[in-house]
DNA sequence: CACCCGTGGAG
DNA sequence: TCTCCAAGGGT
């Protein structure tokens, strides 16, 4: 019962660890644009959009989003396509998906705000344990400690904790929900994640000036570096993919990407995987032919860029085509669209085809692209 | 639980 | 050029 009452981190008194971090980040926390907010809207947007993506990509992200929906409705109201737009370049772009069922299910369910019942905000599409809490300890003063990286870093070099994964995301959990300040959880939270953006970061940490170094076992036995251990890594393959830019007449061809798995519902140029022994401008031919039906001839050679993704890296080949088939051409619909090349920008496209645009426009198609 | 899911910056 | 990895969630 003593021990409930004054939990300890180590050699660490739970009241020392949260008065100096809070100390410290009452001197020294990032003055963020969502810093100090409290309106649950805003909090979750940011914390969506933070979800393995660094502070500084964020920012320009947030402010343009809080200026196209500046609420819950505004999102809910929006097709598709414009809550991408909003998103394209900040990828895992399932989470704009999943961010606006979540909106459209407050609007049918909710009321139109983000449900204060904590267990109906669990619930939503995206919701998981870092944002539940997350959004819980800042907006509403539950003492939830967030687990994300920073947390499990900074955890796992205080105490000197060789697990990782899972079970460190357990261990941690389970420690600071003993110890986070029931008075100030979200600074908690955020003070945290500050420590681990800035001092107590991944590799070369400042731990000059770090607030609680001297109660830190990786720093007192120099072996900061070893903590957490590192998990193991699979190798990232690479897959050479072609692409064909189809004109007809000022027109070209786009298509929408199925709404699940790798770039869900983004747009792109139709192409796909180089088999083995296939030619880039034969890869191109078949998988028109096989995806669209269509009968095409490769005209100029664009270009080729390269491009890495998450689990996988490619080497991206391009080519004008023309028509050699007048049947079967494919119909304006919500899965295929003729283009001008000015409309493009309307579109959200993946990366890897945004470094083609560049190379397409300064190589403008042969104008007897038609049969 | 292992795997899938983007992008950009740092070193 | 290459590796690591950042305020995770869904399946």
């Amino acid at each position: 019962m003593e021990n409930d009452a004054t939990p300890r981190l180590g050699n660490l008194s739970a009241a020392r660890f949260t008065s100096q971090l809070l100390a410290w980040n009452d001197r020294l926390s990032r003055n963020l644009p969502w810093r100090g907010d409290r309106d649950p809207y805003r909090i979750w947007i940011s914390e969506v959009m933070l979800q393995q993506t660094r502070v500084e990509t964020v920012k320009p992200y947030y402010s343009r989003w809080l200026q196209r929906f500046p609420s819950i409705s505004h999102v809910a109201r929006a097709a598709e396509d414009e809550i991408l737009k909003a998103w394209e370049g900040l990828g895992y772009y399932r989470r704009a998906r999943l961010f606006h069922q979540a909106c459209k299910q407050i609007i049918r369910d909710h009321h139109g705000a983000v449900p204060d019942n904590p267990e109906a905000f669990r619930q939503l599409p995206g919701v998981g344990p870092y944002t539940y809490a997350a959004v819980r300890s800042i907006c509403f003063h539950d003492p939830l400690p967030a687990v994300d990286g920073n947390l499990k870093r900074i955890m796992a070099r205080i105490l000197a904790l060789s697990a990782n994964g899972s079970a460190l995301h357990r261990t941690v959990e389970r420690t600071l929900a003993t110890v986070i300040p029931v008075h100030r959880p979200g600074d908690f939270n955020q003070a945290m994640m500050d420590l681990g953006a800035t001092v107590c970061t991944p590799r070369d940490p400042r731990c000059g000036e770090c607030p609680i170094s001297d109660s830190c076992q990786a720093h007192f036995s120099g072996q900061v570096d070893l903590y957490p251990r590192p998990t193991k890594r699979k190798p990232r393959p690479h897959v050479p993919v072609a692409v064909g830019i189809i004109w007809r007449d000022s027109q070209l061809l786009i298509r929408r990407r199925p709404p699940e798995g790798l770039l869900g519902g983004l747009w792109e140029f139709p192409g796909g995987k180089v088999e083995p022994g296939e030619s880039p401008e034969q890869t191109v031919v078949r998988e028109v032919q096989e995806e669209l039906g269509l009968k095409v001839q490769i005209m100029d050679r664009i270009g080729t860029v390269r491009h890495a993704y998450s689990h996988f890296s490619i080497t991206l080949h391009a080519f004008h085509c023309k028509y050699t088939d007048r049947g079967a051409i494919p119909q304006n619909g919500s899965d295929y669209r003729w283009i001008s090349w000015d409309e493009i920008s309307h579109f959200p496209f993946p990366k890897a085809n945004h470094k083609l645009f560049p190379l397409i426009e300064g190589n403008a198609p042969p104008r007897d692209q038609q049969l």
